[in-house]
DNA sequence: TTGTTGGTTAAGCATGTACTTAAGTATATT
DNA sequence: AATATACTTAAGTACATGCTTAACCAACAA
């Protein structure tokens, strides 16, 4: 599909990528500044910068800065969107799962 | 980063795109055809197939061809990692708001 | 055997993504 | 005031992605 993209694409899109993950892994573990995030990846400050804006522009990550320092942090609400995908994909299986169980129920028993 | 994908990339990326989530949706409810898959979307069925590629690339969907049709279903599996990525983040916020919690008990008593 | 269904392969194209380097701008520090 | 720090902006490039159409092939069905 080209353009137009929901939350949830955008979501998706953002953790599809390893630096990303290890950005949000990161944070996962408290806020940090633009340049701890920057530290264990191996690529120039303007890419992390980069990583971040998709981030924060999935809803996944927000930041402030405060003089020269960008903090940045999870909003875990937002995750939980993407988390609340998977498992209603999983509640709809099981939700079929027990229908057929009632069938072969009925079957058994008719 | 340039190509060497991880599956977590695969997965993630695979379910950032509302076709290829629409078709886990519907494979969801129970395994379908190539065609069954294609019939709400509107797009060509090369264009379905080279969907159904990247999710079965991701581990997330496979299929078996049988006579001329292919059957095709969720790996769920699969698609449990993907989940419990972001369940480990947030066990990881978890765990520090226990050690935050603990450190500002300690703090009170003494 | 002729046609139809269900899918597959290949090639091409427009757009998007993940970087890079170079240069710039505030906010500290000395 | 001069220097360093922590980003920020802009522009360019290589490669990946999401489609398209056209042509093809292997089951069935009539």
């Amino acid at each position: 599909m080209l353009n137009q993209q929901t939350p949830l694409d955008l979501m998706f899109q953002a953790l599809a990528d390893p630096s990303r993950r290890t950005m949000v892994e990161r944070l996962s573990r408290g806020p940090a500044s633009v340049s701890e995030l920057a530290k264990p990846l191996t690529m120039s400050l303007p890419a992390v910068v980069q990583h971040l804006q998709v981030l924060e522009a999935s809803g996944l990550v927000r930041s402030e800065k405060v003089g020269r320092v960008r903090t940045c942090h999870i909003d875990w609400a937002a995750l939980q969107t993407a988390e609340d995908w998977i498992m209603d994909r999983r509640k709809n299986w099981e939700l079929r799962l027990d229908r057929l169980g009632d069938f072969l129920a009925e079957q058994k028993k008719g």
